[in-house]
DNA sequence: GCGGGGTGCTTTCCAAACGTAAGTACCCAC
DNA sequence: GTGGGTACTTACGTTTGGAAAGCACCCCGC
């Protein structure tokens, strides 16, 4: 349908109908966002990376960190850089495509932290409404 | 530490550090995603929103269809109206707080498929490299 | 010269999340 | 009175994610 809607003609699988589905639920998942976010500020090594995002939610398991750093990779977003030097030492950075995205999912991170007090509210009142 | 960063203080669970978090995740979400792009255009009822969504992603299962809805609902971004007839009819629209972040969202979703090409020859050049 | 530590992953194993399918409650059309 | 449509909920099995250990490498202290 592109986002903005309209018909499926075809009707294949939903990865061959959308491919760019895939692209969306990587840059918006849990882990990938906050990758986005923390590296739109500076370039960060593995382990550097994986003390911030563990700082401001809940703590990366290594395993996940390194799977979403590959899956960013190899979508073009982020940048690789292995120096063969003992003891190993990988930088990882934004690609020109990986700062737009990341600039628009940290916009909206803001926005969400902007608009935390109005989500409490609404909660309260709807765990208040079936009690 | 807010999204623009600076050191956590603090040293509670990750929840209570940063509950904005959560919120982003409900937005980020895989189906959260995709419901707040479908009601942006107009509401939809609960089979319709599944048919709809089904459409352009793979299929959404009622459980986590409803669970999605649910969770957007108490975060205040959506809204539930369920009229007492036979058989029931309920339908689902957007708040001002849920237009706004379905606003944001779908503007990612647009530029994701307009970057669409950009990331393909990302991938082939990352397939290539390792053969 | 040898245990401990630090790096960036990978692997193993288990718990949590998710999907599938069936169940529920209700009424109408056939 | 059987089948169908609505909006869920529940039970169960599979897939995904997390915690922890392993690995390969070398430097450092002792």
């Amino acid at each position: 349908m592109a986002v903005s809607s309209g018909p499926q003609t075809g009707k294949g699988s939903a990865e061959a109908m959308c491919p760019y589905r895939l692209v969306l639920e990587h840059v918006t998942s849990r882990w990938g966002v906050l990758v986005l976010i923390h590296l739109l500020e500076r370039p960060h090594r593995f382990s550097e990376l994986r003390r911030a995002v563990g700082r401001m939610g809940r703590p990366v398991s290594e395993k996940m960190l390194a799977q979403t750093l590959q899956t960013l990779e190899r979508d073009g977003m982020v940048l690789r850089d292995a120096q063969p030097v003992i003891p190993p030492r990988v930088d990882y950075s934004l690609t020109a495509l990986g700062r737009e995205a990341a600039e628009q999912v940290r916009t909206l991170a803001l926005w969400t932290e902007r608009r935390m007090a109005e989500v409490d509210s609404a909660r309260r009142a709807y765990d208040e409404a079936r009690t």
